[in-house]
RNA sequence: CGGAGUGUAGCGCAGUCUGGUAGCGCACCUGGUUUGGGACCAGGGGGUCGAAGGUUCGAGUCCUUUCACUCCGACCA
C-alpha cells in the first residue's frame, strides 16, 4: 500500500486523556480514535491490524476443529430472564426496548443465545462433541473504562462454547483449549502465564486465565517463585498462614484502648503481631432484585479482604461499602468492630485461618475498648471461608516455595461450565440408552480487539509501537528518503512491485516529505523491518533497518531482494 | 458510587481572577526554497468558546442548571 494513499493520521502530540503506552502510541501512530468514553473507531492501520491478529485466532481454532458462527448482537432480555442473569449480570449490562416496549440486552457474552442456537439444532448424543465460536462486537458497560483498547466498553471478543456429553469429554475439550490458546499466544509474540481464576458472573467451575506480563495489567496475579503455580489473586490460594511469634497469653478480659481504632495502632499498643489481632470488615452484600444484607468479615490482622473471595463465600452478587450510620444501627461501632460476645443479628463469615483460634485481641463493639484472649470459640460465627488475599512472601501450597505478586493483563479465559446454562434452558439431548440430558458445556474467551493493546504494552519503545511478526500491519515499511529524486521513486516503485509479486506486504511512503519526518511516523507506526532508499542508491547501496535496532545494515542492491524475503 | 479536575479551531493550550473586536503552537490550503532525523519564507482558510437559562448597554469571562469527558478511590474500621 502507498502511504499516500492510505488514512495513518499520526499525531505529534500526546492526546490528553492517554496515559498508558499502548493507548498513547495506538492513538499518535493512526490506528484508532476514540469517539466517546470506552468506545474507539478503528482507522485503516488499526482494522489491518485486527484482522491479522483475528485471523490468527481463527485459523488456530479452525485447526482443532472448531466451527465459526456468528450471532445476534441485540439479544432478547427473555433469554437472560431464563438463565437468571438478567438479575445477576449487574450495571455492566446494557438494558434496552424497542418499540413495542420488550426487553433486549447488548450482549456482553453469548451462552444464552449460542446454547440457544445448539438447542433447536441438536438432539443426539451423536452430534457431539461441538465446539463453536464467533469473532464479535460485545458491548459491556464498564464503571470507568479506561487505557484506550484496554478496557473500552464497546470490544472485539472471540467467544467460544463447547457442548459434550458428559463431563469427561468437556474436560478433555477444555484442556485442547488450553493448548490452543497458548498456541495463539505464542504466535503473536506474547509473554504470558496460564493461571487458575474466579469464574465470576459466567458461572461453573474451574476456570483458567491467560495473563499478558506487563507492569500496566490491571491484574494481580500470584506466582510461586520455585513451581508453576500462578493464579489471579481472587482465587488464589496459599499453605496455612503461621506466626512464629508465641500466642499472647491472656485471660479473657475487657481492655481500654482510647483512640486506638487501627490494626497498626493496636498491634503497636498491645506489642503483639497482627497475626493475633481480629480484624472486622462490615460490607453490604447486593443479591437478585435489590435484595442485600450487611455481613461482617472477620479475618486475621495480618490478612486483607479478597472482596471476590467474600462475595463468592455469601454467594452475593457485588459487595459495596456500608454507612456508619447503618452499622451504627445494628450495634457495630467503627473502629472496634467485634464479634466476640455478639448479640446483633447479622452473618458473619470468618477466615479459614481464626479456626480454634485462641489468645485473639478484637473489637468490643464498644467505644474505646477491645477485648484480649478472645477465642474464635466465642464467636457467633455462621461458617468458615477462605475470604483473605493472599500476601507476596506466603507459601505455596503446592510446593512450599515462595509466593509473589505480578501484574497481568487478561487476554483470555477459559471455563469448565458443566451445566450452568444447559439446565435453566433446558437444553437436553438424547443420550445412547434414551435418556434425556442436559448438554455439558465449556466457554472460551479471547479479547481480541485487547490484544492489540497488551501486544503494544509488551513490545514498544519512546518512539512508538514494536508490532510483532504476526501482527504487524506490513512485513515491510520502505522509505523513500527524496520523492523528488527521480531514480530513487523508480527504484522504490520496481522494488515495491516484486515484494508484492512474491506475497510480501509493504508499506511505502512516497510522501513529499523530508527524511525524518517519515522516519518519525515511521517508528510511530512500528513496523518491524524498514527499507531505506536514499542517497547511496546511487552507489547501488540501500539499508535494511530493523525497527528494534538503532541502526540499519547497507545492502547492494542486487542482493537485497533475496535478503528480504530471508528476514520475512 | 464517592472525591478532584477539564470542556475555547482537527490536536495541544492561553485568555476566565479584574466583563469591552476570538488568540498561540502544531496540523490544513496556495506559491516558492529545502530533502538522511518532525525544515524555512510569504500569503490564506477554519471556532454560535460543551448546552440551556439568567444578570448586564455588553458574557468565553459573573450566577444557576445541565451534559460530556478525564483522573484518583471504592483494599480502612
Amino acid at each position: 500500500m502507498r502511504f499516500s494513499n492510505l488514512l495513518i493520521p499520526t499525531l505529534k502530540e500526546v492526546p490528553n486523556d492517554a496515559t498508558l503506552a499502548s493507548h498513547i502510541y495506538l492513538l499518535r501512530g493512526g490506528f484508532i480514535q476514540g469517539v466517546g468514553s470506552g468506545l474507539y473507531n478503528f482507522l485503516p492501520l488499526g482494522k489491518i491490524v485486527l484482522d491479522k491478529v483475528r485471523a490468527v485466532v481463527k485459523e488456530e481454532l479452525d485447526a482443532v476443529n472448531a466451527q465459526e458462527v456468528s450471532l445476534g448482537f441485540v439479544t432478547p432480555a427473555s433469554m437472560w430472564r431464563e438463565s437468571g442473569r438478567f438479575e445477576k449480570y449487574g450495571k455492566e449490562l446494557l438494558r434496552f426496548t424497542d418499540r413495542k416496549n420488550n426487553d433486549f440486552v447488548l450482549g456482553p457474552t453469548h451462552e444464552e443465545m449460542m446454547v440457544n442456537m445448539v438447542k433447536q439444532t441438536v438432539k443426539s448424543y451423536k452430534q457431539l462433541p461441538l465446539n463453536l465460536y464467533q469473532i464479535n462486537l460485545k458491548f459491556r458497560d464498564e464503571i470507568r473504562p479506561r487505557f484506550g483498547l484496554m478496557r473500552g466498553r464497546e470490544f472485539l471478543m472471540k467467544d467460544g462454547y463447547s457442548f459434550h456429553a458428559n463431563e469427561d469429554d468437556m474436560r478433555r475439550e477444555f484442556a485442547l483449549m488450553e493448548e490452543t490458546y497458548k498456541r495463539i499466544f505464542t504466535r503473536l509474540g506474547l509473554e504470558f502465564r496460564v493461571v487458575e481464576a474466579d469464574s465470576g458472573a459466567i458461572g461453573g467451575s474451574g476456570s483458567k486465565e491467560f495473563m499478558v506480563l506487563a507492569n500496566s495489567g490491571e491484574d494481580t496475579i500470584v506466582v510461586c517463585e520455585s513451581c508453576e503455580y500462578g493464579a489471579n489473586i481472587e482465587a488464589a490460594i496459599r499453605a496455612d498462614v503461621t506466626c512464629s511469634e508465641a500466642v499472647p497469653s491472656a485471660l479473657f478480659s475487657k481492655v481500654s484502648t482510647p483512640n486506638i481504632k487501627t490494626i497498626d495502632e493496636l498491634g503497636e499498643f498491645f506489642k503483639v503481631n497482627p497475626y493475633y489481632i481480629m480484624k472486622s470488615v462490615a460490607m453490604r452484600a447486593l443479591y437478585d432484585e435489590g435484595r442485600s444484607e450487611i455481613v461482617l468479615f472477620i479475618l486475621r490482622g495480618s490478612d486483607t479482604l479478597e472482596e471476590t473471595k467474600a462475595c463468592n463465600a455469601i454467594k452475593a452478587n457485588e459487595l459495596v461499602e456500608v454507612s456508619e450510620a447503618d452499622l451504627n444501627e445494628l450495634g457495630l461501632v467503627v473502629g472496634f468492630m467485634g464479634a466476640v460476645e455478639q448479640k446483633i443479628d447479622i452473618k458473619i463469615i470468618a477466615d479459614n485461618s481464626l479456626q480454634n483460634a485462641v489468645g485473639m485481641i478484637c473489637g468490643a463493639n464498644e467505644i474505646d475498648y477491645h477485648f484480649v484472649g478472645a477465642s474464635s470459640e466465642a464467636m457467633n460465627i455462621s461458617s468458615y471461608d477462605d475470604i483473605a488475599a493472599v500476601l507476596e512472601g506466603d507459601v505455596c501450597s503446592c510446593c512450599g516455595g515462595k509466593l509473589t505478586y505480578t501484574k497481568g493483563i487478561e487476554v483470555g479465559h477459559i471455563f469448565q461450565l458443566g451445566t450452568r446454562y444447559s439446565e435453566p434452558l433446558k437444553a437436553e439431548f438424547l443420550d445412547e440408552n434414551g435418556k434425556t440430558k442436559p448438554f455439558v458445556m465449556g466457554t472460551y474467551g479471547i479479547g481480541v480487539s485487547r490484544l492489540l493493546a497488551a501486544i503494544i504494552e509488551q513490545h514498544h519503545d519512546e518512539k512508538g509501537c514494536i508490532w510483532t511478526k504476526e501482527s504487524s500491519p506490513f512485513d515491510l515499511h520502505i522509505i523513500v528518503s527524496n520523492s523528488k529524486d527521480e531514480n530513487q521513486t523508480t527504484y522504490a516503485n520496481s522494488i515495491y512491485d516484486e515484494l508484492k509479486k512474491s506475497n510480501i506486504s509493504v508499506l511505502i511512503d512516497d510522501r513529499k516529505e523530508r527524511f525524518g519526518f517519515k522516519m518519525k511516523d515511521c517508528e510511530l507506526i512500528g513496523i518491524p523491518n524498514i527499507l531505506i532508499i536514499g542517497q547511496k542508491l546511487d552507489d547501488g547501496i540501500v539499508e535494511l533497518k530493523e525497527r528494534t535496532k538503532e541502526d540499519g545494515v547497507e545492502f547492494k542492491i542486487e542482493a537485497i531482494l533475496a535478503e528480504i524475503k530471508n528476514r520475512i
